[in-house]
DNA sequence: GAAGATTGAATATTCAATCTTA
DNA sequence: TAAGATTGAATATTCAATCTTC
């Protein structure tokens, strides 16, 4: 309605059938993804800074390296962490400058090169780990219970299977 | 442990405390709430790309103020989108630079500033929201039945209730 | 002084092009 | 020629400081 109105700049833009594709459930629970992911990164990002310590992006960094024998392909790292092979270099360049990483070469093919965990990475992922458990706890375990997750984590794995290979 | 080896440069790294703590249910959940959206948000935007669409945000942008009313606080909008105002600033200003919103102001507080939708902003909304639609029925639907996504829509909502208010 | 929004400096991320090795 | 990784240019995002209005 308001059609007659000379101010209103573009009421009823959405004709039914974008209004329920807008609507649909899976595009509702896209966006509550979207936005709880947001606003939980955020959380986190803000006990880090308020702890003095790195950006988060540097936790998954660590935390991703060292749950795979503190040793991982640069491009395995990238699809792991879901972020681009340029991205990464730079990112990983941080952590190395930091003295938190150390670049080492693959012998048997000298194209690949690896991340691999400092011992002063390794401490300052211990230093980190507790922040953001924490505050991973108060998002999580006080709102929902150990079987929710383990749904929820079910759940998204099989949203983000397709969206990564396809199949 | 293992610090008879000199070629491994931080074998061990994490206690079993730390072990366990990350691989939690609640830790697993939020790694693959992150991977999730960030391989879904990459799928997406890829479509986007591939239709020679402008990027995912100026989507969220849009559909997000179609949805209330055509017209927003860009407070309220920051808020909604989960991003800083001055982030918000500068994603509107290229919105409204490519003609698809328009600024205005409120006339009992000059303080706050509207983002209202413009034609041309509705126009293309309704071109992307079939190439965004069709990414994510690729993403959910394909994998997931109606009743898992709204369940899904709901522990999430939980989850971020917590991390946004404190509450 | 406080709330809302914007700006500028610094940082981070992407995309395309390049380099090296298989 | 292709795969893996890196670099540089362009873009996007954040943080702190500023401006305006209440």
């Amino acid at each position: 309605m308001a059609e007659t109105a000379t101010e209103t700049a573009a009421t009823s833009v959405l004709d039914s059938a974008d209004v329920e594709a807008c609507n649909a459930p899976h595009q509702l629970a896209w966006r509550t993804l979207a936005r709880t992911h947001a606003a939980v990164s955020g959380r986190v990002q803000e006990a880090l800074t308020e702890a003095g310590m790195p950006p988060l992006a540097w936790f998954e960094v660590l935390s991703t390296i060292a749950e795979n024998d503190s040793r991982m392909k640069m491009g395995e790292l990238a699809e792991a962490l879901v972020i681009t092979r340029g991205g990464l270099t730079k990112l990983v360049d941080r952590l190395v400058k930091a003295g938190l990483l150390e670049r080492a070469f693959c012998e048997s093919d000298r194209r690949v090169s690896y991340a691999t965990l400092l011992p002063a990475g390794a401490e300052l992922l211990g230093e980190m780990l507790p922040i953001v458990s924490a505050e991973l706890e108060t998002a999580f375990a006080a709102n929902i219970t150990v079987a929710e997750a383990e749904q929820l984590t079910g759940t998204l794995e099989r949203v983000r299977g397709t969206a990564c290979s396809g199949g």
